[in-house]
DNA sequence: TGCAGAATTTTTGCATACAAAATACATTTG
DNA sequence: CAAATGTATTTTGTATGCAAAAATTCTGCA
């Protein structure tokens, strides 16, 4: 009899640490360009400094934070180049998972990404945008997931987590968000007739409109950013 | 008149041993799957075990390392799955490069990479693998950097150390090599065309051909693998 | 008042100390 | 002798202490 693995002993306090942190970060409770504390993030984090210190290293790798040598860390803001340059690499991603995933995908996956897809309708029918972008999201990572390629997945993940600390998902206007769901409605005929180069023709475009709604936003709000 | 930053303070130690326990690892000094011993490890790089931890918290986010709760850190260890994986996102990335590359490289950086495409043939004329494979990668790195996108740099620059890891350049058949050859040859003229559509999808087979030898490699070295 | 520079405080970076977990080893017992 | 149990050692994980660097405050002087 194979003793599973019983023990969930917690993770590390590095391990939390890093977690809770990134959370922070992506959720935008920590904004961009704001200085990381090591005092007094750890006792927000109830760590002390020496996993925190490790948990804001793991950050910097992943590029949600920039390390300044002996000034500590803050959270990454990103100017207009930086942001085109990082929605570039995203539509590449974004186009391979889709190629990917149309040849991968099971029924059962498809099904459950068509059913994410409706409930993305009804929250666009109640100009529901919180709701909307949740959907939307769990279709990109759906996609991403059935393209079945771990080292993929991570790297999506890694990269977008860095757009996400925007926070753009203000209201956008009505016509953009019309075509939004358009292309998302291509999007599930492309997957469903398992048409990769397609798929990725739409993803790839897709996140070229976002990035311009994201660029048109960051412009109104913050005519000149701080680089990163 | 601004004081240009003129203090160049030496990098901090987890810097120092990041850089220097991520050359071990890319080199092969420490095989994949090995064991990193902090006490050790501290003791050869010369820092305490505190920058140390810090600088493996880094690689392990980078890939290179993998993480074990209260059994310390190992070497990445790819199984052949891992390695296609890997491959299949290089490939994209690489895909990527080359056709923003053909739209953004510039004559004196086209000029610079057909020089280091003569260096190569000449090391293939000699059978000088190691130039080869060095020439190989500059071309690969250049290529990349010319497509001018720094997220896509890092990204790829870290991605591809996983593979790099492998150390897979051992002497690989005539007829490999050759074809290899001329699929660089293939991409010089795509590039100096500016052809970015053709350089894609000469890079993204290059890659597959790539993948192709070091699976056989894999195979041949090490019938069974442990996993990552 | 305004400001340069010194003194102080804060903060970061690193080393060490200690606790907990894992591993290795020895001993006992069936 | 093998398995199991208990003990010692090693190793990892975390907290704390200390030194150096940066930020801040204070002070003296024009």
């Amino acid at each position: 009899m194979t003793a599973e693995i019983i023990s969930i002993p917690r993770a590390a306090l590095h391990e939390q640490a890093a977690y809770r942190l990134r959370e922070l970060l992506v959720e935008g409770s920590i904004a961009p360009g704001a200085k990381l504390n090591e005092r007094e993030l750890a006792e927000r984090l109830s760590v002390s400094r020496t996993p925190l210190r490790e948990a804001i290293k793991m950050l910097a790798a992943e590029g949600l934070v920039e390390l300044l040598p002996n000034r500590g860390a803050v959270a990454v803001s990103l100017n207009e180049q930086d942001v085109l340059n990082t929605f570039e690499v995203m539509a590449g991603l974004e186009g391979m998972s889709g190629e990917l995933a149309a040849q991968r995908i099971t029924d059962a996956e498809l099904a459950e990404i068509q059913a994410l897809h409706y409930e993305m309708l009804a929250a666009h029918t109640r100009r529901d945008l919180s709701a909307y972008y949740r959907f939307n999201s769990q279709i990109h990572k759906a996609i991403n997931a059935a393209a079945k390629n771990p080292v993929l997945q991570t790297t999506y993940t890694q990269v977008n987590a860095r757009l996400q600390a925007l926070r753009f998902r203000s209201n956008q206007d009505e016509a953009k968000w019309k075509s939004a769901v358009k292309e998302h409605e291509a999007m599930m005929t492309a997957l469903s007739q398992r048409d990769g180069p397609a798929l990725r023709c739409i993803l790839v475009a897709h996140l070229q409109h976002k990035r311009d709604v994201v660029i048109t936003q960051l412009r109104s709000a913050n005519p000149t950013q701080i680089s990163a």
